[in-house]
RNA sequence: GGAGAGAUGGCCGAGUGGUCGAAGGCGCACGCCUGGAAAGUGUGUGUACCCCACAAGGGUACCGAGGGUUCGAAUCCCUCUCUCUCCGCCA
């Protein structure tokens, strides 16, 4: 949510900031102005009343302690009737404040400088290219029909206990998704993250609170009976789990990591594309967040692309680095790098990762602020996120690059983790 | 799931209709004391919105959340949420 101080400051900066996300009703800002004033004027009537109230009710009080009964009477009666003006204005102040709530939840964060106009993928703009495409074997397969050759992926199964999108993971399918986890975690850990196991499931509160309510209401699993969300992303619960906190200045950044699987709907996405491990409803993921002051969030940024291009350069996956356009980019985000990894088989780039600074835009929704040591106010601080990384494309990418006539490659990284270097040529 | 108890400021903990934004203690900040420190001692110490110059000063709201009674509510009533204890069930 932006915060309503800047855009008071300065409306037509916001509306143009706006419109590189591609915003079409401008005139909410406009909208949201008049509802500020409108709750502004309504509050100090309300407020005044009140106070002539608080007044009266003191002097009520002194006269009858001191035994003047009509007085006293006299005012109470005044004392109700400014009540009754009170309910009303209230009322309508009350309205106002939700009306302004409803629509300043509706604007986008704003975008950064450096995101590139635009409305599709087509506008991103790739910043970094890094690693080479391998030569793969004559009739070289995609990762769904290696998976099921080597038995380490049933799609068919998963569609039998729950249905499409639910992989089950078996053998050294399984394995590979616990080395990548560990590994994953290692590596975020190494770089100073605090590993975190938060829960999977999330109340309404929550998922508000970092902006995938109400804007992506339907993309979640809802369990109803108790009104909460599966998580589509370990970015909800770790980020929430600074709600309404005031850190101190010294404490900065937090850095922590987390493991979880991420469950999507991913309504209306059925069709081309979502082959094998493509798009799924359920996937494992680790994620990075960071939580910085302002003046440093945009060096942290790079910090976390750093951290992701170097788990991919480990991974020996060829992959670029793509600036997001305005009209690709998130609800909340005001800087966003997708990673791109070189599925081979397919001839694709794959998204694996997404890294965002989304600056007060989810702070000022989960009350997140520090104390600014040399105005000695609170402030709200810069959230950032990353996955670090989506499991599912970097096991289709490994698969489909490391193949060979006889088995498939795993990484010497990542050999120590899954106890195994090859796939399939010795079972 | 059943029965009971409770939710107050960073923490502990008073407070059952008016003088309570809230005693007292701890913690913290600044000062005094000290060669330095401890002890002692003095002052201060929440958040949000609004008026105003984002100053001083002032107003309003906030004692788990939301409603209600009342001239006036932390205090009374209703609903909800959460926590604790006991029982039941259980990885």
């Amino acid at each position: 949510m932006l915060e309503l101080q800047v855009i008071r400051a300065n409306p037509g900066l916001i509306k143009e900031r706006l419109s590189v996300k591609n915003v079409a009703q401008l005139q909410l800002v406009d909208t949201i102005l008049e509802l500020d004033d409108r709750r502004k004027a309504l509050q100090q009537q309300v407020d005044s009343l009140l106070n002539q109230i608080n007044t009266l009710s003191k002097e009520v009080g002194d006269l009858f302690r001191s035994g003047k009964k009509e007085e006293a009477e006299a005012m109470r009666q005044q004392s109700s009737n400014i009540k009754e003006q009170v309910s009303a204005l209230e009322t309508e102040a009350k309205q106002t404040e939700t009306l302004l709530q409803e629509t300043l939840v509706q604007l986008p964060n704003l975008p950064n400088v450096l995101v590139p106009p635009g409305k599709t993928p087509d506008d991103n703009e790739v910043v970094a290219t890094h690693g080479e495409f391998p030569d793969l074997p004559m009739h070289a397969k995609p990762h769904w029909e290696l998976a099921v050759q080597y038995n380490l992926i049933n799609f068919e199964l998963g569609t039998k206990i729950t249905g499409a999108g639910f992989p089950v993971y078996s053998g050294k399918g399984a394995k590979l998704q616990r080395a990548l986890i560990n590994f994953f975690l290692n590596e975020a850990t190494a770089a100073g993250y605090t590993e975190t196991m938060p829960p999977h499931v999330v109340n309404e509160a929550s998922a508000y609170a970092t902006g995938q309510l109400p804007d992506k209401e339907g993309q979640m699993y809802h369990v109803g009976i108790d009104n909460f969300y599966l998580i589509p992303t370990a970015e909800v619960p770790l980020t929430n789990l600074f709600r309404d906190e005031i850190l101190k200045e010294e404490d900065l950044p937090v850095k922590i990591c987390g493991y979880t699987p991420c469950f999507r709907r991913e309504a209306g996405s059925y069709g081309k594309d979502v082959r094998g491990l493509n798009r799924l409803h359920q996937f494992d993921k680790v994620e990075i967040v960071q939580i910085q002051h302002p003046d440093a969030s945009y060096s942290t940024l790079n910090d976390m692309v750093q951290h992701v291009a170097g788990l991919l350069q480990k991974l020996q996956l060829p992959y670029r680095i793509v600036r997001l356009c305005g009209g690709d980019m998130s609800f909340a985000s005001a800087l966003t790098y997708d990673f791109e990894v070189y599925s081979a088989a397919q001839k694709r780039w794959l998204e694996v990762s997404s890294v965002s600074n989304f600056e007060t835009f989810q702070a000022n929704r989960l009350k997140l602020r520090f104390r600014d040591s040399q105005t000695k106010k609170n402030r709200l601080l810069h959230t950032l996120n990353g996955s670090a990384l989506a499991l599912p494309r970097i096991v289709a990418a490994l698969l489909e690059n490391n193949q060979t006539v006889n088995g498939i490659n795993i990484p010497a990284v990542l050999q120590p983790y899954t106890g195994f270097a090859t796939i399939g040529r010795e079972a």
